[in-house]
RNA sequence: GCGCUUGUAGCUCAGUGGAUAGAGUAUCGGCCUCCGAAGCCGAGGGUCGUAGGUUCGAUUCCUACCAAGCGCGCCA
């Protein structure tokens, strides 16, 4: 069979409008899954379309055009109904043609042809200045699944983590970390509430001290103090102070204390994100762009292009000008370029890489920024529609019913280590995934970890152990269904199984085209679902060997197709469970 | 105040310019001498935020309003 079900009606369709209509040939043929078992297997709104234009009754027009059909083996049965439609039934081997399909393609069925584009899929991005907590674990299993389901569909994937390692959050993590180190020598500088509290920067002190004694305690806390504003008036200023004296007191051995903190929060990251089953093909670091000039570069094009002024000793872009609500400076009066400057050549540097599409995941609360960006984009030259930002709730977490408060800097977060541990891996991933990514997610840590069992993801591992667990008692060879009579599949919920597996390829193409790898979630529910409720209602393991073996076939279709579509969210297939 | 997003069953959420709007959970009632009961079968539960508009047809698209979340720094 050269084509799926679907475009071969497509095309009949297509061949009747022509008889019956050729001067509205190019109305779209649109055909779709009823929902009612009663309408058949698919279903056309075509009469309805053409009714207005050819000035006739939809009704009518819809029996035309079956009268123009070309005859089919495909189509069992076609008729009029409701106000114009077209109903579809397939003739029995036309839907279980798929389970054969589906078991020579094996791993692959469902793949999208390539499509030669590349795609960056940029995700996770958090600054390394802390353990991930769980609003990055969600961004981590939305971004990882979306990659997966856009490579399966076709596109040559790149995942990249862009690592914020330039700027002021980094400054504040290593004069934490050297606080708590000179915490150590009796030397108590009051440690700022607003620098990163949480026992981590402990830790990393600690290492420092046996690794390095007190080489870097050469300084007493009025030195560190010195001439910083009080607290209370101004904590950031403070912060600042403190952070300017201690570049000062520590010289070049202030480089070493930021590089330790960050390679150790770096690697912290990426190990949590390994176990998460998250990968990254590319860290892309940002002080690289300072250090290469890729952010002088930029702005210095932007300048060119004639797009910045300055004001009060800032450069600014004209970012209003590409229908952002306001300006926004690249260059303080300080000299510092600003992160947007960094971002800008960021992106410059993204579209020079060559990739087709450019897809960034944000958190939601970022969605303000989205204009600026895609504004420099085309103040460059560049097309920002090659750019697609998207968006990501932060997840909401509820302890005892009470909004639990997450803050990196005030150390009081529900890590995603803790909630892989007490959730387990698969749950996490499944559950991150089960709603659409710009939906809110309240998390709550209660029931997600007393109710763990209950978790959808288990539903459909379940499945799988029990298709697994029929063909170890089948104990036949996988080369003999392929000889499997599937005619004799002519139960009602095996067909209706048949017809979810032929729904496959379509599903994971509009996953990836709408971003949406919930899609395949909700899909492997449906297919769980209705091959329980087939395993509850027959018998796989019959005594007529023909029959059995159609039937083994069958399960196994469905085996592989749950287990594709778990591999596609991060999920393990379990034989057993 | 302006902008973006969201409002669907008690709760958590899918869904779609089409035909009688779905699932999980919770509640109630059934099903293991038979391939795994982490399962299945059934029941109840809805003005799809409100009001207009476009359309043969709107829960879906448009407008206004109401409510919630987020964003409006020479922060990142």
């Amino acid at each position: 069979m050269s084509a799926d079900p679907k475009s071969q009606l497509a095309q009949l369709l297509r061949a009747a409008l022509q008889r019956v209509a050729p001067d509205l040939i190019d109305t779209p043929v649109t055909l779709d899954r009823p929902k009612q078992a009663s309408h058949g297997d698919f279903a056309t709104n075509l009469a309805l379309q053409l009714a207005k234009p050819a000035r006739r009754n939809p009704r009518e027009l819809a029996s035309a055009l079956l009268d123009a059909l070309p005859p089919s083996a495909l189509v069992a049965k076609a008729e009029v109904a409701g106000a114009g439609f077209i109903n579809f039934t397939l003739a029995s081997s036309a839907k279980t043609a798929v389970v054969s399909n589906v078991l020579a393609r094996g791993e692959d069925f469902g793949r999208g042809a390539a499509r030669h584009s590349k795609v960056q899929v940029e995700f996770v991005s958090a600054n390394p200045t802390g353990p991930l907590h769980v609003g990055h674990g969600r961004g981590a299993a939305y971004g990882a699944s979306l990659a997966e389901v856009l490579a399966f569909a076709g596109f040559d994937v790149t995942r990249e983590y862009y690592v914020n390692d330039a700027g002021r959050q980094m400054d504040i993590l290593a004069l934490s970390t050297w606080l708590r180190y000179l915490a150590f020598f009796d030397i108590e500088v009051p440690f700022p509430p607003n620098g990163y509290q949480g026992g981590y920067v402990i830790d990393m002190a600690r290492q420092i001290v046996e690794a390095h004694q007190d080489r870097y305690a050469k300084a007493t806390a009025a030195q560190v103090l010195a001439d910083a504003p009080d607290v209370e008036a101004d904590k950031e200023a403070h912060l600042d102070a403190l952070i300017a004296n201690a570049k000062r007191l520590l010289g070049p051995d202030w480089e070493y204390i930021h590089q330790f903190a960050l390679t150790e929060q770096l690697a912290d990251g990426r190990a949590d994100l390994e176990e998460f089953g998250v990968h990254f093909d590319h860290w892309f670091s940002e002080k690289s762009l300072f250090d290469t000039g890729l952010v002088a570069q930029a702005v210095a094009e932007l300048d060119a292009r004639g797009h910045l002024y300055v004001q009060d000793g800032a450069k600014w872009f004209r970012s209003s000008a590409f229908g952002d609500e306001k300006d926004r400076v690249v260059q303080r009066e300080n000299g510092l370029y600003t992160y947007f400057a960094s971002d800008i050549a960021y992106h410059a540097n993204k579209y020079q890489r060559g990739f087709d599409r450019i897809v960034d995941i944000w958190g939601a609360d970022h969605h303000g920024y989205i204009p600026r960006v895609k504004g420099a984009l085309v103040a460059l030259g560049l097309d920002p529609a090659r750019l697609e930002v998207a968006l990501v709730q932060f997840a909401v977490l509820y302890r005892n019913g009470q909004k639990a408060a997450m803050s990196t800097r005030s150390g009081e977060f529900v890590t995603l280590r803790e909630l892989r541990g007490e959730v387990g891996n698969d749950a996490c991933r499944f559950f991150y995934v089960l709603r659409k990514a710009d939906q809110h997610l309240d998390f709550d840590l209660d029931l997600a970890k007393s109710q763990s069992n209950e978790n959808p993801v288990y539903y459909i591992q379940y499945a799988h152990a029990r298709v697994c667990s029929v063909l170890n008692q089948w104990g036949g060879e996988a080369a003999e269904l392929a000889g499997a009579d599937l005619a004799l599949l002519a139960g009602e919920r095996e067909l209706a199984l048949c017809a979810r597996l032929a729904g496959f390829p379509e599903v994971v193409q509009t996953a990836a085209e709408d971003y949406a790898p919930h899609q395949i979630a909700f899909y492997l529910k449906d297919l769980a679902g209705e091959f329980h409720s087939w395993y509850n209602a027959e018998r796989m393991l019959v005594d007529d060997e023909a029959l059995r073996l159609a039937r083994v076939a069958l399960a196994a279709a469905v085996r592989q197709v749950l287990a594709t579509g778990l591999a596609l969210l991060g999920v393990s297939a379990p034989q057993s469970m």
